[in-house]
DNA sequence: AAGGCAAATGTTTTT
DNA sequence: CATTTGCCTT
């Protein structure tokens, strides 16, 4: 059989090469420097391909190459392919790619996110899919806001029943294609209750004419399902859709791609079943067990070969996947070296955690290496700020990814509100959050009363206002200031009409009053609040609107709402990089450091008792660690203060499952000898400080019992040790005073 | 209606 | 710890 395969393959390849001469193109360079496994993967003539890529196997490449292969050699046509990825980035990446390996621009290729692509569908096709023309892109804050305002005119009480829960309840039902109509109460009445809200919610949406990231996918999906037409348009055009990061996939995207794949186009899948890490937002790595059902006629090609990591991070890696059950079986090897151990350091609390890792980054840069060249991760958000500040206090450059996101910045979205009014009166959802900010006296009473009369009259709360100035059913001192408001958004709308997209945006933003709002604010927050107007100013002035005959503003809002805006500031500055493990996936650093390996952090105390949940937290140590390209620091802290409060967690399970032959245990300045399993550790050699005692030294105090030393603040008989009790936790002490005695 | 102070409340992230 | 939310006073 594998003889048969080989010759076939063989012919093919001589076919190919023909081809290849006949041609006359030169491209050599779509196989050049590709391993036997993904030069079948790029020029694989199965129907459809899945392409089972471990971590640093040279996933996005395959897709690259795969795609200019079908374009220059098997001569089809660009407009024919659609690729589709999960983030912004990840899709300008592929386009960059493209490009660069085709030379000529990859017109008509559809290259896009879920979402993006959907939403492209929708704007060419609003009436069949039941939506307005001027359709709104609702994101997940304004989606909350909205929930909150449901709850309030339904008095659900926000205590008992958290909006959160109902963003969350509502969110899933989409992924997962459901509509209220289609969800049998079951007699719960948690169930009732979120589903008595979904209703709600969907018939507001409506009336707002305004779509949330889940319905962009779901819209579209149900278009196509009921318009044959539309379908088959699509269909006849896309003969072969690529999908990237395939493990992340959920429900609606799956049949999203079935349905648009029909019966004749060729589906190529890429993706990791051991880096599906957002199963906690509808992701089914089942969709990967199942392409090969749906998908007839499905070549399997495994990438195994690791082209990133020495083979010691590669050993740390695969013993800690390993140990999960549900996997499709991967074991990734390289020809690589063996490198460095993986170092393991044991820190006292989160900032000495903070000063080893700052230690070893300037090391690094002192024996020449660049900073970009480094990254520190961690599980949680929260763990950055001691990290920042030790960076900080270092005077090392530093980028943090994540946290808070550009666009979805309080000063920016008031700004884009202001933008949103000024190109459609009727959006509701903006007109709330700016009618009073700055505030201009038109309070929740007001608000309140103009609110009630659109519901009665069925209109926007832009006409519900002028209706109450007119038939004078407010105060005069809140007539007064909403007309006053009303003649503003007006008079901007006039004033900006012929104005670029950039004076559009510099003149609201002035006359709006937010400018001086912020400006007025005191402190530092006021000043980065400005810059960042600023900041949206220069981006609506290298905005390329894509199509000429709808307004630049309206596409620019459009684009807006579909890319969180990860902009690329100061990136030519030279810096440490700091980011969660889940935005860390699909990257690759020399040096990686993991902070915070301890149970109930990583693995999360979420995440730590139910099983399916603990081996998603497996494999995001398994993405952590695979990040790693030459040396891999892997720290914990064995006290740390958790909103405040301190807790003492022992070192991560995942670390355990690493080999120890792979790990080389640091210990800080020779100082304390530990083991790993620390509770009882060895006395130190040298007493800290003059103290008479060491860090990590078992110690006796008449009252409290049996400790262990923490750490020390100060030196000599006055100085403070933070003693971890056996009986009553942590205690603080002055050493003198203490009458502490070694064990 | 607006600003100030106390209490609550904390995963992971993209779109 | 640090930020956001809600209540209460002016």
């Amino acid at each position: 059989m594998e003889e048969i395969e080989k010759k076939i393959y063989i012919m093919y390849r001589i076919l190919v090469t023909n081809l290849i001469n006949c041609i006359s193109m030169d491209v050599t360079k779509i196989l050049h420097n590709l391993n036997s496994q993904q030069e079948i993967a790029v020029t694989s003539d199965h129907p459809h391909l899945l392409v089972l890529a471990g971590a640093g196997s040279g996933k996005t490449r395959i897709l690259v190459h795969r795609i200019a292969w079908k374009i220059q050699v098997l001569s089809i046509p660009s407009h024919a392919v659609l690729a589709v990825t999960f983030t912004n980035k990840a899709a300008r990446e592929m386009k960059e790619r493209i490009d660069q390996l085709l030379k000529t621009p990859s017109q008509g290729m559809w290259v896009g996110t879920f979402h993006g692509l959907a939403h492209r569908l929708l704007k060419s096709h609003w009436r069949d899919a039941g939506l307005a023309e001027d359709f709104q892109i609702l994101d997940s804050e304004d989606q909350l806001r909205l929930i909150k305002r449901l709850m309030r005119t339904l008095d659900l009480d926000e205590q008992r029943w958290p909006p959160k829960q109902f963003q969350w309840w509502i969110n899933s039902q989409k992924d997962e294609g459901l509509r209220s109509k289609n969800i049998q109460e079951n007699g719960d009445l948690y169930q009732s209750m979120m589903l008595r809200l979904y209703r709600e919610y969907e018939s507001n949406c409506e009336l707002l004419k305004v779509v949330d990231f889940a319905e962009l996918l779901l819209r579209s999906l149900e278009l196509w399902r009921s318009n044959e037409a539309v379908l088959k348009h699509y269909q006849n055009r896309f003969k072969h859709v690529l999908v990237d990061e395939f493990q992340d996939t959920n429900a609606v995207q799956y049949a999203w791609l079935r349905v648009l794949a029909g019966s004749e186009c060729c589906v190529t899948a890429v993706g990791d079943d051991d880096q599906s890490i957002y199963g906690w937002r509808g992701a089914k790595v089942d969709h990967i067990l199942r392409f090969e059902k749906d998908f007839k006629d499905t070549r399997i090609v495994r990438l195994e070969q690791n082209y990133r990591s020495t083979s010691n991070i590669l050993r740390a890696a695969n013993a800690v996947i390993e140990r999960n059950s549900e996997r499709l079986g991967k074991t990734l090897w390289t020809e690589a070296d063996e490198g460095e151990a993986v170092a393991l350091y044991a820190a006292f609390n989160e900032h000495d955690e903070a000063r080893y890792i700052v230690e070893c980054v300037q090391q690094w840069v002192g024996d020449g290496n660049r900073r970009d060249d480094a990254a520190i991760l961690y599980r949680s958000n929260a763990q950055s700020r001691v990290l920042e500040s030790a960076m900080l206090r270092a005077e090392i450059p530093y980028r943090i990814y994540g946290g808070q996101r550009f666009y979805e910045r309080m000063e920016i979205k008031n700004a884009l509100s202001y933008l949103r009014l000024i190109s459609n009166k009727d959006d509701d959802l903006a007109f709330e959050r700016v009618v009073n900010l700055p505030t201009r006296g038109i309070g929740e009473r007001t608000q309140s009363m103009v609110r009630q009369i659109a519901r009665q009259r069925n209109c926007s709360l832009w006409s519900a206002s002028s209706i109450a100035i007119g038939n004078h059913e407010l105060s005069s001192r809140a007539s007064n200031a909403l007309a006053k408001f009303l003649r503003l958004i007006s008079a901007m709308t006039s004033e900006v009409e012929e104005l670029t997209l950039i004076e559009k945006a510099e003149t609201i933003i002035k006359r709006s009053g937010l400018l001086d709002f912020y400006k007025g604010e005191k402190g530092e927050k006021g000043m980065a609040r400005v810059e960042n107007l600023e900041e949206l100013v220069s981006a609506c002035g290298s905005f390329e609107p894509e199509d000429a005959n709808l307004s630049p503003l309206t596409q620019f809002l459009d684009q807006v709402a579909l890319d969180s805006g990860d902009r690329q500031a100061d990136v030519d500055e030279d810096a440490v990089q700091l980011m969660t493990l889940h935005s860390a996936k699909g990257l690759e650093y020399p040096l990686v450091f993991i902070a915070g390996m301890e149970e109930n952090l990583f693995p999360h105390a979420m995440s730590i008792e139910e099983p399916g949940r603990l081996q998603e937290e497996r494999r995001l140590a398994y993405v952590g660690i695979t990040r790693a390209m030459t040396k891999l620091y892997l720290t914990f802290a064995e006290s740390r203060s958790i909103h405040g409060r301190e807790s003492f967690n022992s070192v991560s399970r995942f670390v355990r499952d690493i080999p120890s032959d792979v790990i080389d245990e640091v210990r800080l300045g020779n100082t304390i000898v530990r083991s790993t399993t620390y509770a009882s550790s060895s006395l130190g050699s040298d007493p800290e400080l003059g103290t008479g005692f060491s860090l990590g030294q078992q110690v006796f105090h008449k009252a409290f019992g049996e400790g262990v030393i923490l750490n020390f603040e100060g030196s000599g008989p006055r100085a403070r040790v933070h003693i971890k009790f056996e009986e009553v936790g942590t205690k603080i002490l002055i050493l003198e005073s203490a009458g502490l005695s070694g064990v």
